[in-house]
DNA sequence: AAGAAGTCCTGGGCGC
DNA sequence: TGCGCCCAGGACTTCT
């Protein structure tokens, strides 16, 4: 669920509560969270670090500490932080957590545990094949319409699949390549390489992946789905977005918000596709 | 070797 | 009321 936007709006807000705080303790409830390295080592490495900037890459939440070490997060499907300021039960579904100085706590929350945790040094990321194998930031300078287009060439995959592949551009899931597709009137069954065919199209998608994007992230200023504050009286402040501000995503049936047409549900590759059939082609 | 399929995970919704 | 099935989907591994 979480795709870049909601993983930038987690990485804007969690910035702002913990940047320059000291972890003083981790207790890790989950042990499987925890990838790479045992619990023992990974809490001992931890404690007492400082966390000096937290950053994003693809959908990751990189928290840079002290001493060249880097906390890296995927909230997957339901990954999610919890901060309280003071000393609440967290939910059933914390996994990790971390004390901060001053008493603070943040828990790393997961209902379907398919997030994962892993602490390495910040110069050996690239070392990682996960990490190395990542395409391009879409909202970086990086990402222009030539690269779009060499990416697509010679790809019979449909259009759908190859904006999920974050091996190519990272940061769209299923909702946002949904989102992206319908903006830019492609049909999600289309051929990749039919797409690099066309100047025009390749534009068409190039921008609305950045529109989307942007958009997205704009619209998630009231703040992220997957970050929760729970203030000294136990009370939680979860920021709630408008509802559903999507033009086809989880719509079936419903009108084009271009044409009017149904809104139409596929499967492919057992995911959800949501498209209209007559704008997008 | 690209790309499709299978797998993991849990809670909610639905049909019977 | 309760059981079982399906669904949500990110990214891996396995298979073709």
């Amino acid at each position: 669920m979480p795709e870049l936007p909601e993983v930038e709006a987690v990485v804007n807000a969690l910035g702002g509560i913990v940047r320059g705080k000291r972890i003083t303790g981790v207790r890790v409830l989950r042990p499987q969270t925890i990838q790479s390295m045992s619990v023992t080592r990974f809490c001992r490495l931890l404690r007492g670090r400082v966390i000096e900037r937290v950053r994003r890459r693809a959908k990751f939440i990189l928290l840079d500490l002290s001493d060249g070490w880097t906390l890296v997060v995927h909230l997957r499907m339901t990954g999610g932080f919890v901060y309280a300021e003071s000393r609440r039960p967290f939910p059933p579904t914390a996994r990790v957590l971390f004390l901060l100085e001053g008493g603070a706590r943040l828990a790393y929350t997961d209902i379907r545990n398919l997030g994962l945790i892993r602490l390495v040094r910040t110069e050996r990321l690239d070392r990682w094949a996960e990490w190395r194998r990542l395409g391009v930031e879409p909202l970086s300078r990086t990402f222009t319409v030539r690269r779009l287009e060499e990416m697509l060439r010679g790809s019979r995959r449909a259009i759908k699949a190859f904006l999920l592949d974050q091996t190519k551009v990272v940061g769209l899931g299923n909702i946002y390549a949904a989102e992206a597709l319908h903006r830019a009137r492609l049909s999600p069954m289309r051929r990749a390489e039919s797409v690099a065919r066309s100047r025009a199209r390749v534009v068409a998608l190039y921008e609305s992946i950045r529109e989307t994007l942007r958009e997205a992230i704009a619209a998630q200023s009231t703040g992220p789905l997957h970050l929760e504050f729970v203030n000294a009286q136990g009370q939680s402040h979860h920021p709630r977005r408008a509802p559903s501000p999507f033009r086809v995503y989880g719509r079936e049936g419903e009108p084009c918000p271009v044409c009017g047409a149904p809104i139409r549900r596929i499967k492919q590759h057992g995911r959800s596709t949501y498209y209209c059939a007559r704008c997008q082609t």
